[in-house]
DNA sequence: GGGATGGATGAGTTCAATTCATTCATGAGA
DNA sequence: TCTCATGAATGAATTGAACTCATCCATCCC
């Protein structure tokens, strides 16, 4: 079984040995020569042999003294080299934070710059992934998930908003009120999961309540992006997400030619419990909620 | 400069982590697991980052925490190692005693029997050296010197007793009366310094009152032991320590035909200041005491 | 000789380490 | 499903080791 004296008695020893004097260790560790001294006498009564020969105003190292410094050095040293290292990886600027493709390209992208101009020291790195990230284990500090809470039960999960689906289309195609969906071409996203409350257009002409419409039919894009992209091109009219489309809505490359909008899912900041709410985290933070706390129309 | 966190703090997770356990960690240190849980906490906030998951009834080491896990062990089970090594060391049974070769042989060695009985223990080394030992560079851990204290300024000297000088006699001389010594044999032992209150013949003569008796005559030895040997074959009559003598006395083998007694020098018990008073040394002062607060009678 | 320097001693003070009381989240067994 | 056991977390209260202050001692240097 290991023993050790007390720990605060081989620092003050080692100080001592290191400089040769209580007085300048006792510098170094911002105490008092007589803390030194105490502790010294004490590891000396522990061990039974003296490790310091007293001098006047000097003290000089006994035998037994020359053999325990450079083994307490080099273990102090070895830790404080460890820690530093910890300290400073966990006092890194580069914050990552994942999301999914498209939330990554129409969302967080035409934003990273405005990001980077208010915090230049921090370098965000977006990770794009459809794949359940786990946060826990720090591959990413931070993700942008649609979900319910309750889908991350072992995460910290902060709802942002609530997205919202409309039809949208380019202006070219003149539509103006929903029964002229019966001449158009619907666009569909893949949504991972089946989910009843998933937007889709069969939802939306239900609760649009339209007849006679196939919401089967039409153009179908894996990626979120094609969709917008076939939109903006004169494709048809795809049920999409507000948040995605409003670079496209302010330059009118697509309008939302006619209700209803529908909910979606609540968008959610997620981080791992275990994960220390560093300051660049915290800032990268601040920032999402602050974009989300204004209102859409006012960017 | 280093910087440390309380050592107390990588204590208790060095602890944890080897046990992977709050709980265990706390029975080894002994003290509360609440104790470690917040060492361990405080830890983690100083580095900035978990050293553990925590899980329910369960802790498990972050990839932090294994990086900082082999540091730890191997720093302070080579601090255990070493000062262990000392403590042995400091913690030795034997003692090493200096004296005279004529006390070593005539007082110790009789009785070192039934220290050995007492003791069983702790080895006594007897140092038989007429030179000054160095007590303080650690050859001896204890002397017995004849002398007064301030004979040894950097030294911590105790009287033991007053060493007492007679004549001493084999009975086969048929010595009765002091005037019989105008027909005897003087034996002297060389004293190493030429003190004016060296016990010697000349200075027993004074006292005694004695005229006409050349007090440089007769047999001399530098060894005092040889001088006992000769009083003992009937050669003459030496002028003694009686605490030298004792078995000789005891056996008959030598009287004191007349007196008076002489006081010679203060025998003291020396240690250097800076020699840890170990429990082995400090037993065979205690024995050294013990003998000498007994009357020489009472042997 | 006097002042500066730095270590030692021991009583008194301080504050970091620890405990106690309570809560929480399983996990296992009936 | 319920109950009990287990072990970690939180925070206020307590404790005791670390530390300070006052004083002394032994040089050392001017």
């Amino acid at each position: 079984m290991r023993r050790l004296p007390p720990l605060a008695t081989l620092r003050a020893f080692e100080a001592a040995a290191r400089h040769s004097s209580f007085k300048r260790a006792a510098e170094e560790l911002h105490v008092t020569p007589t803390a030194i001294s105490h502790q010294i006498r004490q590891l000396e009564q522990a061990i039974g042999t003296p490790l310091f020969e007293r001098r006047t105003r000097q003290v000089v190292l006994t035998p037994e003294g020359h053999v325990l410094l450079p083994v307490l050095t080099d273990g102090f040293d070895a830790f404080a080299r460890t820690i530093e290292g910890l300290t400073r990886k966990s006092r890194r600027t580069t914050v990552t934070l994942s999301a999914t493709p498209a939330f990554a390209a129409k969302w967080l992208v035409p934003r990273i710059a405005a990001f980077r101009k208010a915090r230049p020291n921090i370098d965000l790195t977006l990770l794009a992934t459809l794949d359940v990230v786990d946060v826990k284990s720090g591959v990413a500090d931070l993700a942008l998930r649609y979900g319910r809470r309750s889908s991350y039960p072992d995460l910290i999960a902060e709802p942002l908003t609530i997205d919202r689906f409309a039809p949208v289309a380019s202006p070219r195609l003149g539509l103006k009120k929903p029964s002229d969906l019966r001449s158009a071409t619907l666009i569909h996203s893949d949504w991972r999961r089946n989910d009843p409350r998933n937007p889709t257009w069969r939802h939306w002409l239900k609760i649009a309540g339209l007849d006679g419409i196939d919401a089967r039919a039409g153009l179908r894009f894996s990626d979120e992006t094609h969709a917008i992209q076939a939109a903006v091109a004169g494709n048809g009219v795809a049920l999409h997400s507000m948040l995605l489309v409003q670079e496209e809505l302010a330059t009118r490359t697509l309008v939302v030619p006619f209700g209803p909008e529908i909910d979606g899912f609540t968008l959610h900041l997620v981080r791992g419990p275990e994960r220390p709410l560093t300051e660049p985290i915290a800032a990268v933070q601040g920032w999402l909620r602050g974009e989300f706390a204004r209102k859409p129309h006012q960017r």
